[in-house]
DNA sequence: CTGAAAGCGCTTACAG
DNA sequence: CTGAAAGCGCTTACAG
């Protein structure tokens, strides 16, 4: 069966016909289009109709009369999706569906140069994990895209959501509590990332003021380099002996490093990571970290989404992400002594 | 500037009315069509106007007179997007746009209902990474796709492309290199991928067989419960010294497992992963792995689609996934005894 | 070398 | 309560 007959397309003029009502009348059913007065047996009829031919409506030919494709066009930042962005992800398109849209991902190319997604599928709204360059806003601007989240100069629903800096004081605060006085913060080279790195530090820098302990040491972590190696060796002679790491896997390269470098995780520091991905879990020692509530955050998007494509009113208006403290092995009590 | 004006769109009707020439005519010069004879003189100023006005073709208008809408779906299974995928699904997504076609990714819904995506994108063609389900089929069928890869009863490309499983057989030879005789199989139990894990297990009991080795001894490894923890006592016990494991993050959750019972990797147990994610450089100890050729699979994928929706001949006929192995610490020579 | 025209399958005022 | 008709912005034979 390579055979790629394309059996002619059941339309709903197909559908008008058989039932004997027109066009219109078929659209009027099939769309539960409010303020006609159709019978209901109509309405059986053509629904039967439609069931029996095995009816789908052609997307192309409703986004071209509609002048509206309902697609919305998810901009994700070139990050590792894991189980919880994934989670997330399920959720928005859960939510967006239900409302009759679909949601398309994307994440824009790096290197080579492509056509943007939203040139070729016309969605209804963009909306963006994180800010857009000015480039791209342009270049959708350009497209006839009037509905983009968040607008220039406005902050991203994530960097909104995660502004509070809940979690970031939570990493603070849980090594405040286990007795660390001198902090230092793990943070990411990673260039796509460091709004949000700036983000977690600046709300991890406050805590750590009001808690009125000396400012964090920011040094940039990569597994690839020595840079992790490097700082371990340097806070361990500042006499730092709590971390709080951008995220869990700035945690586990410290942590790797640290090890290696010959020190003990948690004996000589405690590292705490953030985003309690299966990673932490699985990391020797296992990583304490922040679980973070990303079902919720996919709601919130859809509902952004929503909101500007049909102007409906939010329903949830305060995102509360829910941050917890999950405690493991590589965080303990810094009067316990050095030792493994 | 939240107003969303909607400025009236421009349309080819709109070059033509400025360059002073037919709808058809912009068309033809637009798209290239061959066959046209059409000055450069008129090219230029239509091509001019274009530019000048900001034309972008409206992507519903084009699918709905054309028939296709240039769009090719990748159905993704419910894994972790890592790096390594990232810069597969980049560059399928680079030669695809390279013809013309644009990639949108899209992994169904573990739980609720809503509807699939290539109902509302009506793409040309829909290509899976793991088999279809045959009311996957059915749907897309209902659907009026037909150009579906694979199709029923045939095999992933990425499973074709692992089958060869030079990836598990070059975990065997490795540790059997290294003097190991009695080997382990660590699997995932994770039901989305037991076709892949089998895939790589069947290659890797092949391996052994044809060393003369005694059968891979197989458990299912989940770092939420008890499991890695029990195989690695277990093995322990069964005088198992390597351990091939279906992937890096099996490795990991078990080499965790083997640590915190007590025992020590390499030590007591060798063990690799595959894939060669950045996990496997970052835990303590780092794990050997395999590491595969993503770039090649992403265009590979990229050309079977292609040729399933224009009948182009495959200009890479075979797939070579370059697996290659990649020694880190989690392994070594059985003969060095048994300490870390 | 270029244009007039039909048609893709819908939506949506508008008219009965 | 229902239908005839225009129109969305393209593609693509077909006719000059």
């Amino acid at each position: 069966m390579t055979k790629a007959t394309r059996r002619p397309r059941v339309t709903a003029a197909d559908i008008a016909r058989s039932v004997g009502v027109s066009r219109a009348t078929v659209g009027f059913v099939l769309n539960e289009t409010p303020g006609q007065t159709i019978s209901q047996s109509t309405r059986d009829r053509v629904l039967e109709a439609a069931a029996r031919l095995g009816y789908r409506p052609h997307t192309a030919a409703q986004a071209l009369a509609s002048g509206r494709s309902r697609v919305v066009l998810l901009v994700l930042p070139d990050w590792p999706v894991d189980y919880s962005m994934r989670r997330c992800l399920e959720e928005a398109s859960l939510t967006l569906d239900r409302h009759g849209y679909s949601l398309v991902t994307y994440t824009p190319h790096t290197s080579g140069r492509a056509r943007p997604l939203w040139e070729s599928l016309d969605p209804d709204v963009v909306i963006g994990f994180t800010p857009f360059g000015v480039d791209d806003v342009a270049s959708m601007e350009a497209c006839g895209i009037t509905k983009i989240i968040p607008r220039p100069a406005e902050q991203s629903p994530f960097w909104q959501a995660t502004a509070a800096g809940a979690g970031s004081a939570l990493q603070v605060e849980h090594l405040h509590e286990l007795g660390h006085r001198r902090l230092a913060f793990a943070a990411s080279g990673d260039p796509r990332i460091q709004m949000l790195v700036q983000e977690r530090l600046l709300a991890a820098q406050d805590r750590v003021g009001s808690l009125g302990l000396s400012p964090l040491d920011v040094r940039k972590i990569d597994h690839r380099d020595g840079s992790a190696d490097q700082a371990a060796r340097h806070w361990q002679g500042a006499g730092v002996t709590g971390v709080v790491a951008y995220n869990d896997d700035i945690a586990a390269a410290f942590t790797g490093a640290a090890i290696r470098a010959g020190l003990s995780v948690p004996g000589d520091l405690s590292v705490i990571g953030h985003d309690d991905g299966p990673l932490a879990a699985m990391f020797v020692p296992s990583l304490s970290s922040i679980r973070v509530d990303t079902v919720g955050l996919g709601v919130h998007l859809a509902e952004l989404a929503l909101q500007e494509a049909e102007g409906r009113p939010p329903s949830q208006p305060e995102l509360d992400m829910g941050a917890t403290l999950v405690v493991r092995e590589s965080t303990r009590d810094e009067r316990d002594g050095a030792n493994t």
